[in-house]
DNA sequence: CGTTGTGAACTTTTTCACAGCG
DNA sequence: CGCTGTGAAAAAGTTCACAACG
């Protein structure tokens, strides 16, 4: 089959663990709010406790960045902000589009969190026409009919798409032709991008899975009650002898496969 | 310092890898949109295609699982959706809460995503006296005053923080309070919340700055040029002789650290 | 002193590659 | 034959624990 024109390759750019840069983010908002209150200094146990990780993997991770640091004493607040940002590159102005003026589009131009660092909100784009116009946020919706036109006019690399899932793909693939080289996707699809191009995607509804998951586990530990709304166990598999697990480890206490049922 | 009530030990519950368990979502999705194509069976490669993932890691997965696959056949598409919503609990109802109905809060009443998993929006919560009534995607708004009376009456053990960041923490804390168990925090900050509660953190703004990281070193290449806004170097650090990189492999082409500048 | 920065040990996750089976 | 299931190898990420240093 080949993978063809699929996810990105996990870079680690610039010998930066993907992990570590996922977390500047997080380090970011704590020292922001430090440097408010104008704390001048902090401890990698201090920081870590307000970013919610632990010390050592916060002090390995600043140990990428550079030595920003000193022995006895601790970071820098300011210092070690515009370290961070200048790292994520937050030093500079990323317009960004956003397609798809739904609830969540507009919740999302709405939202402070972008303009507050860096992102600014270059266009708002929806394919309805009587959304064109229409201001959002302070902001004119444009129609779809102009999206190229914006993202160069703007020099937008950016793009946030927010449409329903079967509009997704056909905005990507526009927002790439015109330039957009990193996209941020909310509609519950998975994306075909070229080489070269990044795609991230926020999921609302598999993180409410993976915490139902958690969930169930905790409940699990009582004996089978509670059990009201059960659906129906499905068609059996194809023929199979539906074994689980090879080794020993298994038949925990929640059992209850809904066993063979052939036929 | 003591690192008190925060975050979970990360049980890798019943043998699954978190890993594995983070994908499951995006498998399942592949597979309800095969089934309603009424695809009766799929290769590990197509689903994987599917999905976004590589084949050998979903067969990985799914071996967790169990053995639902038939050797030189694939997988039965419906009896592994039955598998997978079992094992993430989807099977149950899940009535969840949401507070906090702003422009974000709004959009996620308003996601068909929820609904359709399983997950039921038992109520829609708000501190704002004017909301209370108003219905949002069909629901009407409750006052947070009711909040654990809500939570009790419904059994909701699974809660969405959708309110501003300054509020989450007390949100949370009454969520926990009145027996939430797991929370899918949107707010912009580190919960505190006692062993045994799982939190899950959606960032929209990290998830951008994340892009930005990445954006950047694409863009690193060219030669200087482009640059507009970039903001002034800061103070410079508390004393220390800025060296970055301890062994060779650094001063990348980008370099331009705002060097030491004391005093 | 107190706290950073980091090798080294350990854990988890991913990938490889192929035996085993329908 | 084709595709799953899985040991074993490799890679990535985390934690430990302590020397180095202000």
């Amino acid at each position: 089959m080949a993978t063809g024109r699929t996810h990105r390759p996990a870079t680690r750019s610039r010998g930066i663990p993907e992990a570590t840069v996922a977390r500047l983010p997080l380090y970011l908002r704590a020292l922001t709010a430090l440097s408010e209150r104008s704390v001048p200094t902090v401890s990698s146990e201090e920081l870590a406790a307000a970013a919610g990780v632990n010390s050592a993997k916060l002090r390995k991770d600043f140990s990428y960045l550079g030595s920003y640091g000193t022995r006895g004493v601790g970071y820098d607040v300011e210092y070690l902000v515009y370290q961070i940002s200048r790292e994520l590159g937050l030093t500079q102005d990323w317009p960004v589009v956003i397609v798809g003026i739904g609830n969540l589009g507009a919740a999302l131009a709405n939202y402070g969190g972008f303009a507050s660092r860096g992102f600014r909100v270059a266009a708002l784009i929806d394919a309805d026409p009587s959304m064109t116009g229409k201001p959002v946020a302070g902001i004119p919706v444009q129609h779809t009919d102009d999206l190229e036109t914006i993202i160069e006019e703007n020099g937008v690399s950016i793009g946030v798409i927010a449409t329903p899932a079967g509009a997704a793909q056909q905005v990507c693939d526009r927002l790439v032709a015109a330039g957009v080289t990193s996209i941020l996707n909310f509609a519950p699809t998975v994306l075909s991008v070229p080489e070269g191009v990044d795609v991230r995607k926020v999921d609302l509804s598999i993180e409410l899975q993976i915490l139902a998951f958690h969930e169930q586990r905790k409940a699990g530990e009582e004996p089978a009650g509670e059990g009201a709304a059960d659906t129906a166990p499905p068609a059996a598999p194809p023929a199979a002898s539906v074994r689980r697990r090879t080794d020993g480890t298994d038949s925990g206490p929640d059992g209850d496969v809904p066993a063979v049922m052939p036929a």
